[in-house]
DNA sequence: TTATTATATGAATAACTGTTCATATGTTTA
DNA sequence: TAAACATATGAACAGTTATTCATATAATAA
């Protein structure tokens, strides 16, 4: 039995709006669909790390070469700190890789994914 | 004639670190290969709006089915007012559309493309 | 018209984030 | 060993952001 689609208010959690969408079947299809609560939370924390100039800029120039953390900073004009902090979040994130090379630290990409990532992203800026 | 890998200092910009990599021909590949500033910021901001919760499982529940803000609310539990905020930025960002039918305003998501790159986010936290 | 419902939005606030500054760590060279 | 250099990091600060609250707008129903 179909219930009422503009009556299914009752047992419903979701009873505020008494629009056809409140429909149970819509909803717990959407529900099931879901990924876990965790697995958002991370792919959020996933894409936040894109979500900096700086940080995109550091992964493009990755993309070309790998680099060590001075000369990214002079190539990005910026701090050799900043560079570093921000390095170190790409790195948590598992989107660089490096090497120690003497005193210097070479940074790569952690895997060409990554460029598919940016490449994706600027396909849907550039419309 | 190549110039000295060790000492390419004077009329470099990039010469504080005295390594291979600050090597001209290096650094110019890199820089002729980076999009422009703006396209990096834009760039930046796109990815911005994937790095919230909120807007990630809005995006997952319109990738479903469109949906009213009422049933956001109630399906991901979060104030009204909250949902139609976030849902502006993705409304800015055009990654979702919407249509009026009353007083009732369905979301969905722009295009396919938005589902593909959550796919994609996806596919690299789950490694 | 007035009341009700769904959505949008401005202001305020608390939490978060990126940079700078100072300094620490680790490596090489003298 | 000490000095120099490349990088890392903690604390502080400024700027940003997500939510809440109150209210405005828009459409419908009475």
């Amino acid at each position: 039995m179909e219930p009422d689609l503009k009556n299914n208010k009752p047992e419903s959690d979701f009873d505020q709006c008494d629009f056809i969408c409140v429909h149970e079947s819509v909803v717990n299809q959407v529900l099931n669909a879901m990924p876990k609560e965790q697995e958002l939370l991370d792919l959020a924390d996933f894409y936040k790390v894109f979500g900096d100039a700086t940080r995109i800029k550091i992964l493009y120039v990755l993309s070309q070469s790998e680099m060590c953390v001075c000369d990214l900073a002079n190539l990005l004009q910026m701090s050799q700190s900043a560079i570093s902090h921000q390095l170190r979040v790409l790195k948590q994130m598992r989107l660089v890789k490096f090497r120690r090379d003497g005193k210097t630290v070479f940074y790569s990409l952690s895997d060409s994914h990554i460029e598919t990532i940016l490449a994706q992203g600027m396909e849907h800026i550039s419309e």
